[in-house]
DNA sequence: TGTACATCAGTGAACGCGCGTTCACTGATGTAC
DNA sequence: TGTACATCAGTGAACGCGCGTTCACTGATGTAC
């Protein structure tokens, strides 16, 4: 806050934090019309400036500011599961699963509208650059250390997960970047997991669960130990003692 | 297409046509646009209308349009996936289980725009009327009957699958409208079943498994099977025989 | 320290385009006697 | 069968609004001597 933790001179700080006021203005506005409809029109308007026009001093187009949104929403989910996971590294694989989902739900119902924008429907005439990729990876590349642990795991009961060679060959492109501790039937279980926490909540995130669950929060907790026990990671006995403060309880 | 196999007068007969051109033309620029930005001037415009306000005789708003079209995706995925089961109907459960998914997956990948239209990003601004309600439950209402004859079915093998009291009142509202014969813990893996088959379509539908996944319909059959292990729908060793020919194969 | 110049931020008009909806209207089709 | 009237389909102008992007510009901030 005060110029001294600031880098650079003062017009290099207001130009830092207009384009963060920018961009925090455009992720409040998605929450009203979605990403179809941003407006740098709308958005000049709520920031009190006179016209529209200065925005391109920040961003040279739209769809340049939506991309920005877009990787900084991935980051944030990203560093969301990251941290969440942190928090519980040294203990069983099961506290760190659990960890992960409820930090990946945590921050899609608070940040709903980023959510959408990067696994909603994808924007009509919107062709995602290269810079998205990377921190789109973040999630995926995390579960990945985590299936490592378990593979890795002798106190971890594993069945053999035989995967046929058309389902094998599908995964390919999954394969080759795995920890090669992780089997091929392993990461097959783990993709699935990786969609089925996206589903699950991409339902919850965009109402298909209204009518249907009571408690979102208690089945989600439900299903993910459910997706742990096919990932084979079945808790110990007394994972209740392992579990961390502020972890949602089981009621 | 004669008119004596066509109910009603001339007038009539030309409404109806005209009122599913409209519809027809709708659900083609859904997918160039999507939902948000469907235009009635530009439906109007492709179908040589000299105006957009021609359109009013037949909705009486764009919004109106909009749930038509929701309604009708719905009502075609609802039957898909009722006519995919029937034709194997007679078949053990996991065959019916697997025709249920390729058929609701074949549906979604030929109408994508549709399938968008009811599974994507709730359209900003748009509230659905009670009119949705009926058909969205036809997929769902074929899932529980099918569970209702896995619980039957003696030859299934079954583990207990037991459910935690707090999961259990989580699930109260799906637990109502269940046969009776399906236990508590069957409704929670049948609610997982039905999660995961959409998160999966949706995944493909959406891009996310675009360089993840080589072959995917491959894995689909792969994780649809593995699903059905979960729902202890356990394939008969012979269920290769049961296949009925225009299922994919497995490579 | 003071001056001259360059850089950058923001303005406001303009271009060319889009939209949903209302309304008074012209003509054609259908109906009742 | 023929006429008079009612219903309906489609027109076209208008209202009031939105948008992204370009461009010449004013004034303020920063920099080099």
């Amino acid at each position: 806050m005060t110029p001294s933790r600031t880098a650079g001179t003062p017009r290099a700080r207001a130009r830092a934090a207009l384009t963060a006021e920018i961009k925090q203005v455009a992720r409040r506005q998605l929450v009203e019309i979605g990403a179809t409809g941003l407006s740098l029109r709308a958005v000049a308007r709520e920031l009190g400036l006179g016209s529209a026009s200065a925005l391109y001093r920040y961003f040279s187009s739209r769809d340049a500011l939506l991309t920005e949104l877009i990787v900084d929403s991935y980051s944030a989910l990203g560093a969301a599961a990251e941290s969440a996971e942190e928090a519980v590294h040294q203990y069983p694989v099961l506290v760190r699963w659990l960890a992960i989902c409820h930090g990946v739900r945590d921050w899609s119902l608070t940040n709903r509208s980023e959510y959408t924008l990067i696994f909603g429907t994808p924007i009509p005439g919107y062709a995602a650059p290269a810079d998205t990729a990377a921190p789109a990876t973040r999630v995926p590349t995390l579960l990945s250390s985590l299936l490592a642990d378990v593979a890795a795991d002798p106190s971890v009961a594993r069945g053999a997960t035989v995967l046929g060679p058309a389902a094998r060959r599908a995964l390919e492109p999954v394969l080759v970047g795995m920890p090669s501790r992780v089997t091929p039937g392993l990461a097959a279980r783990g993709l699935m997991a990786w969609t089925y926490l996206f589903g699950a909540i991409s339902f919850e995130v965009f109402g298909h669960r209204h009518d249907v669950i009571a408690d979102p929060a208690a089945f989600f907790d439900y299903e993910m130990r459910e997706i742990a026990v096919s990932l084979n990671i079945t808790g110990p006995a007394g994972s209740q003692l392992h579990r961390p403060r502020n972890r949602p309880r089981e009621r």
